[in-house]
RNA sequence: GGGGAGGUUCCAGAGCGGUCAAAUGGGACGGACUGUAAAUCCGUUGGCUCAGCCUUCGCAGGUUCGAAUCCUGCCCUCCCCA
C-alpha cells in the first residue's frame, strides 16, 4: 500500500519539497499533521482552492491529520505575491461569518469529527485570529522579528517583482505572519508539514526556517504546481468569474458544466487532482482520444460534482446536461429553471425581456445583439426578430419553455 | 520635504478643444466548422423607449457655442533627489 506522499506525487500534487527523503519517511512512519491556509475574505471557497482541499483530503484518507487554517487574523493583510492589489476591508463579524461558512464547506471534503480507528486523524479547523489578534507588537518583534533578514526577504522572487511597483510595510509583513502561523501550529498541534501553491513557497519556507530557529525542529513543506490550464487561463475562472463551491453562488449544474467544458489536454491531470478515482482508471480515461474523451470529461464532471455537492446533485446535473444537450426539449427539473407568472406570459412578453429576466443576458442591448447574431432560440427554434413576442402558445403541455443563448447556456422557464 | 511622470471603457494602451461611446491588441460574447474540446475564419463588445436619445475618460468645480482633451482644487499611483 502506497504512502500518502506517494499518492500525492502520483496524482500530480507535488511540485517542490523541502526534503523529499524526510517527507517520504514521515508519511510512512508517523501520523503527520499537515496544514494549509485558507483566506476568509470571500463568502465561499472556489475551485481554485479545491486543489489544496483535495490534497488535505487525500492525506486524511492516508491516515494523517489535516488542519485547515483560516486566516481570520491575516485577512486584512494582502499577500504581495498575489496580484490582487488590495483586499476589501472586512469587519470582524464578516470574517467570522465567512469562516463558519468555509468550515461548513470544508466538511464536505474533510472529516472534522468522525471516529477514526487506528492512525487515522481527525481534521481540525484553526483560526489564526486566536493568536494574531492578541499579539503584542514589541514582544513579537523581539521574539520573531529578530529571525528575519530583510536582505534575504528582499531577494525573494515575490518581492523582487514588487520592488518595481512598490511594496507597503503591511504587505511586507505577510510572510512573517504566515511563518508565525506555522510556528504556532507546530507548538500547539504538533504540525510539522505545510502545503500550499508554488507561489507560497517563499512564505512557507520562511515558516520552516522559523521553526528550526525557534524550536530546533525540522518542519517540512510540499507545494503544488500552480494549476494553469492548457489555454493559459487560471484554474477556476470563467467568464462569469470564479467557480464557487457554494451551490447558491454556482449551481451544481453550472459546476458540472465547468468541468465538462475543460480542455481535452487537461482532463487527465484534473481527474488526478479532483477525483478519488484510482490512478489506473484515471490514466485509462486520460488516454481516450478524439471524441471519446468526452466520456472522460463526463466522469470528471460527475465525480467532482459528487464530491462537492453530493451524489444526488451530481446525478441531477448530469441528467440536466444530457437532457438539454441531447437535443431534447424543456425537460424536467434538472435543467436550470426560472419561474414566471403565468398571466404575464398569457399577456405576451417580449423575447428580449424574457431573456434578460432569465439571466441569459446582462442587458437588453446584449440580448438584442444575441438575437441579431442568431444566437438565441426558444424551444429549439432560432429567434428571428427582436420584437418577437412570446405567449402561452409557446408553452408545452407542462407550461414550460426552453430558452437557449449561444451554444451552451440554457434556461428553462416555468410558469406558475 | 523637494522635483518629475501619470490616473481613459473588462485588462493593456492610443487619444490631448469639435469628425470620440473614444484607435489598436488581449479577453469576452455570437456565428461558421466540430465533439458542450482545441485550432481557424467572420462578426459583436456602455445603456435605452435604438436612423434618435442618455450616461461614461480619478473626484469636485471652472473656461468655452463645444472638453477625455484647457484652468483650479482635492484624492491616488509611480519615479528621482533629500
Amino acid at each position: 500500500m502506497s504512502s500518502a506522499f506517494e499518492v500525492l506525487k502520483e496524482r500530480g500534487f507535488v511540485s517542490q519539497v523541502t526534503n523529499e527523503e524526510a517527507v517520504a519517511r514521515a508519511f510512512e512512519d508517523e501520523t503527520v499533521t499537515c496544514y494549509i491556509g485558507f483566506d476568509p475574505t470571500g463568502q465561499s471557497l472556489h475551485v481554485g482552492n479545491l486543489v489544496q482541499i483535495m490534497m488535505l483530503a487525500h492525506v486524511q484518507r492516508g491516515g494523517h491529520r489535516p488542519i485547515a487554517l483560516v486566516g481570520g487574523g491575516t485577512a486584512m493583510i494582502p499577500d504581495p505575491s498575489g496580484k490582487d492589489a488590495l483586499r476589501p476591508q472586512l469587519s470582524t463579524e464578516d470574517i467570522d461569518q465567512n469562516i463558519s461558512r468555509i468550515k461548513r464547506q470544508l466538511s464536505s471534503y474533510l472529516d472534522f469529527d468522525g471516529d477514526h480507528e487506528g492512525r487515522a486523524g481527525r481534521a481540525s479547523m484553526v483560526n489564526n485570529a486566536d493568536w494574531l489578534r492578541t499579539l503584542n507588537y514589541i514582544t513579537f518583534l523581539r521574539e520573531i522579528g529578530e529571525h528575519f533578514s530583510v536582505n534575504r526577504m528582499l531577494t525573494a522572487e515575490a518581492y523582487k517583482l514588487r520592488m518595481e511597483t512598490g511594496l507597503t510595510f503591511l504587505e511586507f509583513n505577510y510572510q512573517i505572519l504566515q511563518a508565525y502561523d506555522f510556528l504556532m501550529l507546530f507548538r500547539e498541534y504538533g504540525c510539522t508539514m505545510q502545503f500550499g501553491g508554488d507561489d507560497q513557497w517563499g512564505n512557507i519556507v520562511a515558516g520552516v526556517d522559523l521553526i528550526r530557529r525557534k524550536e530546533r525542529a525540522a518542519a517540512q513543506a510540499i507545494t503544488t504546481p500552480l494549476l494553469t490550464l492548457s489555454d493559459g487561463k487560471k484554474m477556476g475562472k470563467t467568464a462569469e468569474g470564479a467557480v464557487w463551491l457554494d451551490p447558491g453562488m454556482t449551481s451544481p449544474y453550472d459546476f458540472y458544466q465547468f468541468w465538462i467544458n475543460v480542455d481535452d489536454r487537461d482532463v487527465e491531470g484534473l481527474l488526478g487532482h479532483f477525483t478519488f478515482l484510482p490512478m489506473e482508471q484515471v490514466r485509462e480515461l486520460g488516454a481516450l482520444e478524439g471524441e471519446k474523451i468526452r466520456h472522460a470529461k463526463s466522469v470528471l464532471a460527475f465525480e467532482a460534482t459528487k464530491i462537492t455537492h453530493g451524489e444526488e446533485a451530481a446525478v441531477q446535473a448530469e441528467r440536466g446536461a444530457r437532457r438539454v444537450f441531447g437535443g431534447a426539449q424543456a425537460g424536467a427539473e434538472d435543467v436550470p429553471t426560472v419561474e414566471i407568472g403565468r398571466e404575464r406570459l398569457e399577456a405576451g412578453i417580449n423575447v428580449v425581456d424574457l431573456f434578460v429576466e432569465a439571466e441569459l443576458g446582462k442587458s437588453k442591448s446584449e440580448v438584442r445583439r444575441l438575437i441579431q447574431q442568431g444566437g438565441a432560440s426558444v424551444n429549439g427554434e432560432r429567434v428571428a426578430a427582436i420584437d418577437r413576442v412570446l405567449d402561452s402558445d409557446d408553452l408545452d403541455d407542462e407550461g414550460v419553455l426552453l430558452l437557449r443563448a449561444g451554444k451552451k447556456r440554457f434556461q428553462r422557464v416555468k410558469t406558475g
